[in-house]
DNA sequence: TTCAAATTAGAGTGACCACTCAAATCTTCA
DNA sequence: TGAAGATTTGAGTGGTCACTCTAATTTGAA
């Protein structure tokens, strides 16, 4: 991929799928449909993709990545932000929010390639909220900052996939609830 | 299925079909392969069950009605018994779990018809794990109690969901932080 | 013993899917 | 401008899958 062409087609691939995934889910979002949405041939997609899953996971990347609170990680970035960038992409994101975790819990228990990159990200959520926690209460040893970030991070996970199968759920009040919860003292 | 020989047909699928999600996952699952487990034919599977899905749902749920503290709902079940009885479910039979959570994130947004069966079933845990609460603390507000339960139950699912992901994850640790976070004085 | 209903037999169906490949064409830069 | 390499073309492949259908067989109540 050096020319621009390759890019346009990149982009064009990424819009479609994105698309699709909102308006059908992951069973819609197939080869061909993407393929025709995008405007683009089979032999053209995998020119730049390996693989269906990786055009998604590509995409999903993106949309966690743009709302990003502090995407070059200079540690700016308080609780509330990070709670606050993980309920945006729940809500506003609902269809992608529903793929990330689907592609969490498929497979088999031994397919370590897709877990293990889902775990270094998830890994890498509680090391941001650890650090926000800890600049939040200094007082706070840094194990303790750590296993609290651990237990928030799971249950707005928690969270985000009840919002995903009840709409109406209020993601902002339980959520809020878990953060004062997490910072209250021992 | 009127006759003894439907019935154990019909068990011979269930325990062939659970068997197989533990083996091989929701992929190594299919017909073929739970008739062939089974000795069973797909004129029979189908029979007696109307599709695939039914089979695993009928699975999973048999599965989690076993550990069910209080089947008879009689309300004698502390806190403590329902959450003992959730994180056995997920630790003792993650791959159960896993096709649990898999299931409920399945198909489109406006795939109400499983997702309507799960959120009932949600409700109906976080009724027990509300009236366990206020069993407990009777100063609570009913309302009050139910809220916590709400944010408790979501956050447990998250707490589970992680497990699924790295089996190293300690449920019982944080299942715990979660249960005194929540009965703490507001 | 009879017979209607339940159950099994098992080959078959049609659809779909992710992915491939070799030839043709285009793009860039030396 | 030439050529190396990037990109596109698009028909094709091999496989899998859930599910169906009709005829044969078995069951159990009357």
């Amino acid at each position: 991929m050096r020319y621009k062409a390759g890019l346009e087609t990149r982009d064009k691939i990424l819009q479609a799928t994105g698309a699709l995934i909102a308006e059908t889910g992951l069973e819609g979002t197939t080869i061909k449909a993407i393929c025709g949405r995008a405007g683009v041939l089979p032999g053209s997609f995998y020119n730049i993709f390996d693989s269906k899953e990786q055009a998604i996971i590509t995409v999903v990347r993106e949309a966690i990545n743009a709302v990003d609170p502090d995407p070059e990680h200079l540690g700016t970035d308080t609780l509330d932000d990070l709670v606050d960038a993980y309920i945006r992409f729940t809500v506003e994101q609902e269809d992608l929010a529903r793929v990330y975790v689907r592609m969490a819990v498929s497979g088999t228990k031994d397919n370590s390639e897709l877990r293990g990159r889902m775990l270094r990200h998830h890994e890498g959520r509680v090391s941001r909220f650890a650090a926000a926690i800890g600049r939040q209460h200094p007082e706070l040893a840094d194990g303790e900052a750590r296993q609290r970030a651990e237990t928030l991070v799971s249950s707005l996970n928690g969270i985000a996939i009840h919002r995903v199968l009840d709409p109406a759920f209020d993601v902002a009040l339980h959520a809020r609830s878990l953060v004062n919860m997490t910072l209250a003292p021992v």
